[in-house]
DNA sequence: CGATTTGTCTATATACATTTG
DNA sequence: ACAAATGTATATAGACAAATC
């Protein structure tokens, strides 16, 4: 027969179970837990009933019953109907040695890596998540997301699509979702596609990584947009290919300076709803030579549509990608801006010819993208709380880049100009006057808390311009001009 | 201003509800969704406060509590915690299609992509989600996953940590979840390692493709276990490394082969714990001589432990990586098989030099992963539900196992040898007899509804065994009989 | 047979956080 | 500021079926 526990394990009205320490049934639990695998009480032996291990400690019989399946459904506790609980014997015999001896591997010379690796080892690594310090560019207001609607949104598909949204996702994206985004990208922005086009990813940063695996060699020549967006940058250096600045003015990219610089490239990356960082809007005429310079030329431009759905006088721009021929033109769209960046859903429009070697090389690198956050996004766009959001959004933003501006002319006045006319974005880059060091004015503004990038990173040449890259979508009016007198203060 | 309900719907001591028609709240459920459907009760109108109409009932809030919830829950109503519940506008049907228009790229030649992109582009597009067919192999039995509980630490941690959880994650993984990673692959698998060495990423998938891509040069030599995984292939060979493949014997690889085949391999793939799709386990003898090749070579080990937390009888045989020097060693695992495949939450356990590296990698390929479903993770394994599970599981499998077996015994005899004594894993390899074509048989069991996968499939050279990888894990034995009766009478 | 025990279900009370008007 | 409402969590009480001794 199997012994019983020793009594004074379980003193009536045991005096450690204490309101204040959490749960009861979560304390009984611990301590029963503890108990059983330190051996204090043996395999085998058996636990008082429930009902009078509740009466000796004074609690309700559910309460113990909850700590006892909690132990049972772990597989420390062998439960049976009609004869009691009993410790069960250990499953496995805990692993060689518990504590966790260091690694051996340790001292060992750092690993040889080599071209390919190297050039993803020394890549830069995005700066840490900081938190909500002001400024941060590209920062959405996450204060102001209807964070219940979206939560409804989630528990609705968690419940109705059940264990469909369990299994395995189409590579390409839930299809529902994939529905929405064609609709709302055709009509909000002009993109000319059908929803087979559609590929859900989950950012940016993974659409750029997928188009440069699939439509880059080693040593191509890409244009990139001088200056331009960093996390591009990565993505498409990563492949071995040739960066070419090719120069930004105020209708966009010199695609004539392309023209002379790389004419064969193999692909152009683009910003031209609004340009990162200099906010800029792509005039008519250069859209339509970069297009027809892909038509000529067979190569692919990639336009990266990340900022658009914030403009906030004129309309928005339609995009790019539905002005002429859309064979030669990728659109890049993400959720991570509108929503939030942990939500991780963007989305690649591409020709029908690219949509089979996509889905491979989507399905190469992570295989298909979490279901229930598309279904969530899918049912938070049908039922109209994206397009009202979005709206929202544009006017909270506007308020915040007019107070950042205002704020900024009365603590700066001339010594920091704003770039750009274009009311947009989510951030506005200022130009410090003269050769002033930029990056080292960052520095010293992260040490006062600002996050702030600095504009001559945007770089690749050699001619740089010195100035700051200012988020503004983030924080509210009274953080922007607290921040913008902290800025000032350093100059 | 919405109207109120009539009176006379709720009368006190409303003398419809009765202990003898079942449960309280459910009365109340049927009673309030006839109400609202028939139009008793009209659109915006509001219903009196939970408390309130509990009161007048005479039962608990609880009571009227649980009813609405439900009511809420299939959208029948509106809450708004402060300003009372109300009848919901009924839905519409989703809007009709947008019209398609035809994409105008659609006429253009497919599109040359040259040798990196061709490699990507001719991967072997894995199989589409064929939804809940039977044998399937490595598809969960999601019937039995403890959706409420994992709804709750959903629920919980989009509560609790509110706007943390939707700003930008670290790259390496939700810090919480790391920690209870390499908790539970110290405790349960023996693996050594502290928790900065865990990365967590979205898929075994994603963790190959980062592990290729910064390890591997173009022509650079793989060890892969003949036969052996298909995944593992795509994401090795994408990078344009040169596959080597390494017989497997009831020991599990034989290294000496591969040392006298590619001696300066770069890395070797192994899955020790229950070889795929073999189903042998690694012998000691060689897990040392690979520890000890990997050493004197500067070579890597990839353990892919996919299917270890599923052993039947014997004990669960501890990692490779733990056995000796862990500084050559990546291990690589899922929750997507353990919890549901739509998850997208593994590990990769990587040594300590290669930390960073890995940092850079995983932020070019997709950023972070995403936040919500690596704290509700984190949650569910805390609160010791992963554990509970898992255990559930293993009882489960254990017993589909053996009726797969015993069905395919009855039914089909000597005709399907069962591969490998070892009863573990989520499927069964099963050898037919002479040179019989595989492939084929695996077609037409396709037209009848069986998904399963042709062995041959899973070699790299010429010398193939013609053979079939079942799956038991998600279905039950009753449709696995079946199941195994249809696939004799193809024979 | 009859007492005991687990395991599950229903209902209640109560506390507390959050949001709304 | 304040009251009212929802929404979540914890604990209790009691009933009953099924298994065990």
């Amino acid at each position: 027969m199997p012994r019983g526990v020793p009594a004074k394990l379980f003193p009536p009205h045991l005096p450690g179970l204490r309101q204040e320490q959490g749960p009861l049934h979560r304390q009984l639990y611990e301590r029963l837990r503890q108990a059983i695998l330190t051996g204090v009480i043996p395999p085998r032996s058996r636990l008082p009933s429930t009902r009078t291990l509740a009466a000796n400690l004074g609690v309700s019989r559910n309460t113990v019953e909850q700590a006892f399946a909690q132990l049972d459904a772990e597989g420390l506790l062998e439960r049976r109907v009609g004869s009691g609980s009993m410790v069960a014997l250990p499953e496995h015999a805990r692993p060689p040695d518990g504590p966790v001896r260091a690694p051996t591997g340790r001292a060992e010379l750092a690993p040889p890596l080599r071209a390919r690796g190297r050039r993803v080892a020394e890549l830069p690594l995005s700066a840490a998540p900081s938190g909500l310090l002001p400024l941060t560019p590209c920062m959405p207001a996450l204060d102001a997301f209807p964070l219940s609607l979206w939560r409804r949104s989630l528990q609705r598909q968690s419940r109705q699509t059940g264990t469909q949204l369990l299994s395995y996702g189409e590579t390409a994206g839930w299809r529902p979702l994939r529905e929405a985004v064609a609709a709302h990208v055709g009509t909000s922005r002009g993109v000319r596609c059908d929803w087979r086009q559609v590929l859900i990813v989950t950012s940016t940063q993974q659409a750029l990584d997928l188009v440069a695996r699939l439509l880059l060699e080693e040593g191509d020549a890409v244009w990139m947009e001088e200056p331009g967006y960093l996390g591009a940058r990565t993505a498409f250096s990563a492949t071995g290919a040739r960066l070419v600045p090719v120069p930004v003015d105020e209708e966009g990219l010199r695609v004539d300076e392309g023209l002379s610089r790389a004419p064969k490239a193999r692909l152009a990356y683009v910003t031209p709803s609004y340009q990162y960082p200099l906010g800029l809007t792509m005039s008519l005429a250069r859209r339509l030579a970069l297009l027809e310079w892909a038509r000529a030329s067979g190569a692919w431009v990639v336009e990266d549509d990340y900022d658009s759905e914030f403009r906030y006088t004129s309309r928005p721009i339609a995009a790019l990608q539905g002005l002429g021929d859309t064979g030669r033109v990728l659109y890049v769209g993400t959720f991570n801006k509108v929503m939030f960046p942990s939500l991780r859903l963007a989305y690649l429009v591409v020709p029908e010819p690219l949509v089979e070697p996509f889905l491979r090389a989507k399905s190469l690198a992570d295989g298909h993208t979490a279901l229930l956050s598309q279904a969530a996004m899918a049912d938070f766009m049908e039922r109209g709380h994206f397009t009202a959001h979005l709206r929202q959004m544009r006017l909270l933003y506007a308020e915040r880049r007019q107070a950042l501006l205002d704020a900024l002319r009365r603590e700066a006045g001339d010594s920091l100009q704003p770039v750009g006319s274009v009311e947009a974005g989510m951030h506005v880059t200022v130009k410090l006057a003269g050769r002033a060091d930029d990056v080292a004015l960052v520095q010293r503004a992260a040490s006062r808390g600002l996050d702030t990038r600095p504009l001559s990173a945007h770089y690749l040449g050699p001619k740089r311009s010195s100035g700051l890259v200012l988020g503004f979508s983030g924080v509210d009016p009274a953080a922007l001009r607290s921040a913008a007198a902290s800025l000032a203060s350093l100059l």
